[in-house]
DNA sequence: ATTCTCGCTGCAATCGTTTGCATGACCGCC
DNA sequence: GGCGGTCATGCAAACGATTGCAGCGAGAAT
């Protein structure tokens, strides 16, 4: 020893209590903003001096074991790496580090069994409440959590269990928005990438789409709508593939988000088909950096970072509020469209020239 | 067997205990590894079904209250908004989970006393280690954190201080890779736009340049070096074109990340200065989405995932091999130039008109 | 003067685990 | 047949906080 420092042992209640000449339950009230009333003024303040002094932190496992909380949320996500959820999960922190909770992140690849495991991982580490972003429509286990009491929030999306509170976004109008942009740069015949409907987000989407085409009076054959499995560029790309294979006369392709779009576009380039010059394309987020691809992508923005302050505002109500669990609650935030440079007016008819034989000179004004 | 009643609360040791008709400390030793030898198999393997049966999950908090070890590992992020740390995260979360580890994921928005403050927040809970992203190459709370004791390890950033383990990139061979091939294109007047030097990163970064420039017979005027505050697009967008109006002959700009190199493009674009026909541009790390850009970015890859895993797997071995704190490891891992569309031969000598005097006919509606 | 109230503080149980030590059964051995 | 030695298990003391309840002194009320 010598040089090797010894690693002190932490201070505790005990410590303080002994060093002030208390006892600890009395530290422990003057610490505790709730019971600090009990407690005169002068002997609250002798023991904070010496709470600094010491440099006393409250060891987080005593205070879980005694009071059955840890100010821990857990937040399921369904990949870190798509440049969707950051702003979300920073949303997410931002308000609940604010109350002094802090959040457990955890991947689920979209796993529905991993999912459950998760679940039960974090239910061991005895969270306080769960917030998810990676859900189906129906997920028995999410529901049951739910039943159990533990608060849950879903944030983007929500599932068909209208007992589970949600923030999500206005797809209704989102769609409504790009295919009155689409109408109004005279598209009639536009075919719909969907993402899978056992997902809120796709199914609403698709539901949307579905709706405002008939009430614009656009082209309504069914087999304009191409189904994705996964939410990825690559399958964009696949089902972009596919669209222009068989189906004739397409002025423009609507993504159910933007990573389906980007796939669609580059499926687009490798054919040499001009974008939006033959073919408009549309998404759906507004993530960061589309706004710098080639074209930029017309999309709706969602209010990424307020969803997931707003999920988890609703988080902490349920988790400080002891009082009686009212109604869920769902959240819808506003979208916006933002009109860039992948949507143009619909190809007329009779003229079909390949796209990079023309020049294009259409100069849209950036965000 | 058969529909389960709701059980309000956990089950604890102490009901697995009455079930089998043993004491706790029997069960608990069943539950062990490592005192797993000490109990009859017949025993052991009625406590095990039990267990599953009343779907026992053991209490953290109580764990942790009574070996002090919390299996959660701090980690400290800039901003997990920025691309690059995703991949990162998810390398070092995949390998901590399937040690039963979890990560504990903060923002420090790089700032320092937030950081420091964090640190004391994560202490406060318990964490058995830390793995920092967010570090300076000078940073007295993490060199005190290691001092007394608590297992750390920095990635993709590295402390001057060698007592911190750290797992980083080859700044300096990704460095020697792009000058090298710029001189191969014919460049020969390369500006850098270097990161802060109190930054590791952009300190080695800025040296290789040096270093590789002078060895291989570039210009050598010092004003070709500019320093960014911060390592965004925005500021890549303010330096490229501080060098555009003050350097004259520039053919190259040499970007100490992805993120000011996207922004240096932008600069030349607004500007109708073509890249790489007028002047080539190179970042480093390769982000997610920069080979979809306009044009599409020469760039060094690192392996992003790789060094996440590796800093959690050199974060384990300090964590769990109790034994002595063997030297610092610092681990360097390899990268791999990658040629995209930002980077083309340089412009003859001869023909050098002022950028924004000649006739910018290229097709980018872009701003 | 006695009792009651009230404001402040101490006492001790408790949360669910881990773990050093004691215990008791059983065995082989001299 | 007593003795030491395993082996398997029970006992009980921690770990550090919270909290219902008891106690105590002093001032007010009777």
């Amino acid at each position: 020893m010598g040089t090797t420092r010894m690693p002190r042992r932490r201070t505790t209640l005990k410590d303080v209590a002994s060093a002030v000449g208390v006892h600890v339950s009395t530290v422990s009230r003057a610490l505790n903003p709730a019971t600090r009333q009990y407690i005169r003024d002068e002997v609250a303040d002798r023991i904070l001096a010496v709470c600094r002094e010491l440099n006393y932190k409250p060891n987080a496992a005593a205070y879980s074991l005694r009071t059955n909380r840890t100010r821990i949320i857990g937040v399921l996500i369904p990949d870190i790496t798509n440049p969707v959820f950051p702003p979300i999960i920073r949303g997410i922190e931002d308000v609940l580090f604010a109350s002094g909770y802090m959040a457990f992140i955890v991947n689920t690849d979209a796993r529905k069994e991993l999912q459950t495991s998760l679940i039960g991982t974090l239910q061991a580490r005895g969270i306080d409440g769960l917030i998810v972003a990676s859900l189906e429509r129906s997920d028995a286990a999410v529901s049951q959590i739910a039943k159990d009491g533990l608060p849950i929030v879903t944030v983007n999306r929500r599932s068909d269990d209208d007992a589970i509170p949600s923030v999500t976004n206005d797809e209704n109008t989102g769609l409504e928005l790009i295919l009155e942009h689409l109408k109004f740069l005279g598209h009639h015949r536009v075919a719909n990438i969907s993402g899978p409907l056992s997902i809120s987000t796709g199914k609403n989407r698709y539901d949307a789409f579905e709706r405002h085409r008939r009430a614009m009076g656009f082209d309504l054959s069914p087999e304009l709508v191409l189904f994705a499995d996964h939410l990825n560029e690559a399958d964009g790309e696949r089902l972009a593939d596919i669209a222009l294979d068989t189906l004739g006369g397409l002025t423009a392709l609507v993504a159910s988000n933007d990573r389906l779009a980007i796939g669609a576009i580059a499926a687009l380039k490798k054919r040499g088909i001009a974008c939006p010059d033959d073919i408009s394309v549309t998404g759906f987020n507004d993530m960061p950096m589309v706004d710098r691809l080639q074209p930029s992508l017309t999309t709706v923005r969602v209010q990424q970072y307020k969803v997931g302050q707003r999920a988890a505002e609703l988080m902490l109500k349920q988790v400080e509020g002891e009082g009686e669990p009212a109604r869920a609650q769902h959240v819808v935030t506003p979208v916006e469209l933002i009109v860039r440079a992948s949507t143009g007016p619909a190809r007329e008819k009779s003229e079909r020239p390949k796209a990079f034989t023309e020049i294009h000179t259409q100069d849209r004004p950036q965000t």
